[in-house]
DNA sequence: ATGCGAATGGTAATGATTATCATTTGCGAT
DNA sequence: ATCGCAAATGATAATCATTACCATTCGCAT
């Protein structure tokens, strides 16, 4: 299968929680998640897998490139899975859906930025944080970030 | 004098630990620092604050528009003031050092892509991650985020 | 089947931040 | 100037996310 062969080229040992884990990504039904929805989807499962487990599990993923670690200034960190190309996200603070993008234009610029600066850029995060269209209808205010 | 009115205009008190904090920003030897940064830096002036009013300040500052909250994927929160124009962030990852810069291709692009989705933008964070010349002659070597 | 290093899970520890609460203080009214 | 009270403070406990420890278990090459 197709999983297990990208844990093995990680050095990954074949495991039940890290089967699940990247199970639970792969389903997609939703993108990102943090170690706590981890937890709780495993538990929902009525599987038996430590917190510490899939705290090391998704770090591991994320040094592997299996997945990628976000931060939306939540003060807690979200993984979703890395499936090839870059993008950015539309965060939006009244219902936490989180929409993606890329934008050729943006990138480039960047990277002309770094450059001028006398950086070399190996990684950005850009966020944008508004309310979307329902939460507008529902007149859903703005939050801090 | 004008740090007073400025405090006055949000509704707080004028306090010994919010003088000597807000100082310690208009003072501007380091632009960004964290509760920890303040809470140093205040013992070094042998002024007695307690952590706990360094955070409460800050926030209640960030909150006036006195100071910028930002998270620089590093685990705690560093402040800023608030100079009126908004700027992104270039942060080498060898050093620490933040550069600021402004782009209003990416401001323009940023909207747009926001408003072709439906989100009503309030806020967005752009962060670059490189290294720096200094860091690059040194061969200080790239730091995951 | 066997052995061993990797992986696991429970729990303690850590670091940043927030909550609690008794005491102190700024400042508007007197 | 001073009184009174809500706001502010500081010490400390509590919380939240994450990491460290460590004895036990397990994947997998042999």
């Amino acid at each position: 299968m197709d999983i297990l062969r990208e844990l093995r080229e990680s050095g990954l040992k074949v495991t039940i929680p890290r089967l699940r884990i990247l199970q639970l990504f792969q389903e997609g039904g939703i993108k990102h998640l943090s170690a706590d929805d981890v937890y709780k989807l495993l538990l929902a499962e009525k599987i038996d897998v430590g917190l510490a487990t899939i705290y090391r599990v998704l770090m591991q993923f994320a040094e592997a490139g299996i997945l990628f670690r976000r931060h939306f200034e939540s003060g807690h960190a979200v993984f979703e899975l890395n499936e090839g190309q870059h993008h950015d996200h539309l965060v939006c603070t009244g219902c936490g859906k989180v929409d993606e993008f890329v934008d050729e234009g943006i990138e480039l610029r960047q990277n002309e930025i770094a450059t001028e600066r006398g950086f070399v850029l190996h990684e950005h995060a850009l966020s944008l944080y508004g309310t979307c269209a329902e939460c507008t209808a529902k007149k859903i205010p703005p939050r801090r970030a």
